[in-house]
Formats: structure tokens, sequence, C-alpha cells
DNA sequence: ATGTCTGTAGTATACAGA
């Protein structure tokens, strides 16, 4: 099962690299974040398309900002918009952002999500990103065992993760706190499947537009696949697909993709019988 | 040096968010 995470920066002027792209790399599970159209004009962008290439999809959507979605071609179940308990911006919100979408994917709970910006550290919104990762956290630790949270988590989870760690000293997306608001999700039982392939490499996800930084290399990496012990055990590759950021109109993110063995048989996970039922030694 | 791209408002160009 192949998985892929993307920050689109407006699926609507993403099309013509979206549609090409997943017959190139034919996810079978796709996240997407930062659609800024509703549902209802996702589904006129690109319902039928979606259809022909065998995917239904979910969209937790609005207008202008924001917005994410799951692709998914084996199967689709118990979608969930939102997080429970999420909170909003500004607080309280009775309309929270459209930031989370999970659903039962091949017998994973995949989440999509698009973790607020934070803006300045100490700020409001710097408080609700970090009340949002909380809210994150509290979901994947009560949801199912094999869990998957992708998506674009505005943190570099170490200084490796962005090009010039003396540059961005005071700046979000690198404080201790948003970090720590990370390793919470760690603590439940994710693993970044990116980092745990690639301990060494210089990986980015994300280049801002300006000043030729992509063609320079000098990005972070702020959008992950974190997986939980049983998922993270099927990891059988797991890659920043670049390609996606070259070219005309991309996004200023690329997409991430890893591929999962088959799931063993029955269970999920090693499957350790009671004591009862083992045969003695000897 | 604040460089680009996005959506909105609204019809030319400014603003805000990232």
């Amino acid at each position: 099962m192949r998985v892929a995470t993307w920050n689109v920066n407006s699926v609507r002027q993403r099309v013509p690299r979206l549609l090409p792209w997943l017959d190139e790399r034919r996810p079978d599970v796709v996240c997407l974040q930062e659609l800024k159209v509703t549902r209802e004009a996702f589904t006129d962008l690109l319902g039928a398309e979606l259809t022909a290439r065998g995917y239904e999809f979910a969209v937790h959507g609005q207008a202008q900002w924001n917005g994410v979605a799951i692709l998914s071609t084996v199967g689709l179940d118990d979608v969930q918009a939102g997080l429970p308990d999420e909170p909003g911006f500004p607080a309280p919100a009775d309309d929270p952002e459209a930031r989370a979408v999970s659903a039962s994917c091949g017998g994973v709970r995949v989440h999509s999500v698009y973790v607020p910006n934070g803006r300045t550290p100490g700020s409001d919104h710097y408080r609700y990103k970090l009340a949002w990762l909380a809210a994150l956290k509290a979901a994947v630790a009560a949801g199912p065992e094999a869990a998957l949270v992708c998506g674009d988590m505005n943190v570099a989870p170490a200084d490796a993760d962005v090009f010039d760690p003396a540059a961005f000293v005071g700046q979000t997306h690198v404080t201790a706190p948003e970090r720590a608001a990370l390793a919470g999700l760690e603590s439940v039982g994710l693993r970044d499947v990116v980092r745990d392939h690639w301990p060494d490499s210089r990986v980015f996800t994300y280049w801002d537009y300006r000043a030729g930084m992509f063609h320079q290399d000098r990005g972070m990496r702020i959008d992950l696949i974190l997986a939980s012990a049983p998922v993270a055990a099927r990891v059988r590759a797991a890659w920043v697909d670049r390609k996606a950021r070259k070219g005309t109109a991309p996004s200023d993110h690329a997409p991430v993709i890893v591929d999962l063995d088959e799931a063993p048989d029955g269970d999920i996970g090693p499957v350790v019988p009671p004591p009862s039922a083992r045969p003695a030694k000897n």
C-alpha cells in the first residue's frame, strides 16, 4: 500500500499538477492539505477525475483557507472531519478551521492534518498551534492501534530539518514548545518514518517560492508521515518526491511517499500466543 | 533587500496569509 501526503497550496491552482502526479505515482491513499476550497468546489473540480481513477474521497474544506482531504482506493470508512475538542482561532471557535480529517483505509486509521502555522512565538496563533497539536495527540491516543498521521505539521522536528538553524532561532517551526508538542505524538507511539529511513540525509519538503530557495535547496522538513508501531514496521520505502516541486506552477511543498508491506494476516503486528498455548521448551 | 504565490474584493490593484 502506497501512502502519500501533499500540501498542494490551493487545489484549484494545482489540478494540472495533481492529476498527472496521481497517474505517475499511483498512491493508494493520498492526504492533501491547503485545499483552499469548499467540499462542494473540490467535488466539482476533481470528483469525476478521481472517481475515474478509482478513488473515494473525504473532504473537510472551507472557502479561502485551510482544507484537508483523504483519497483512497483501499476503502474509506468512518470518516471524521475535525478533531474531538478541537481548539479554534480566534478562541472560542464555534466554527473551527478545516485542518483535520481522518478515515480508516485498508486497515489503518489515516489522519490528514494541516497544523496551524503559529506565525510568531508567543502570539495567540502560536498558543492555538500548541493547543491544536495537543488535541491531535489526544485523538491519536484514543484511536486504533494501526494509525498514520500525515500532513503539514508546520514544525521542523530537529535542527537538521532546516537549511540554516541559525537563521531560524526565535522563529516559529523550531521552538522548544513546538518540538515538544511534536514529540508528544511520538509519546503515543508514532514514528517519523522518513527520518527513520534517512537518519543522516538532508531531506526537505518545503521551499519558499522566493529567492530561488528550491534551486539552492534551502528548505525545511515540515511535512511528515508519522506511523504507529505496527504500521512503521511495514514501511518498505519513504521518500520526498522533489520532482513535483519542479516545473510549471508547483506547490511550495513536495509530496512525501511511503510504501507499506502487506499487513500480516489475521491481525496487526506480531502475535504472541498466551503462555498456555506455547509449546514447552525442550 | 521581505524577493513569490495564493484568495478575496472587485475590475486595478491592495491586502493578508504563508
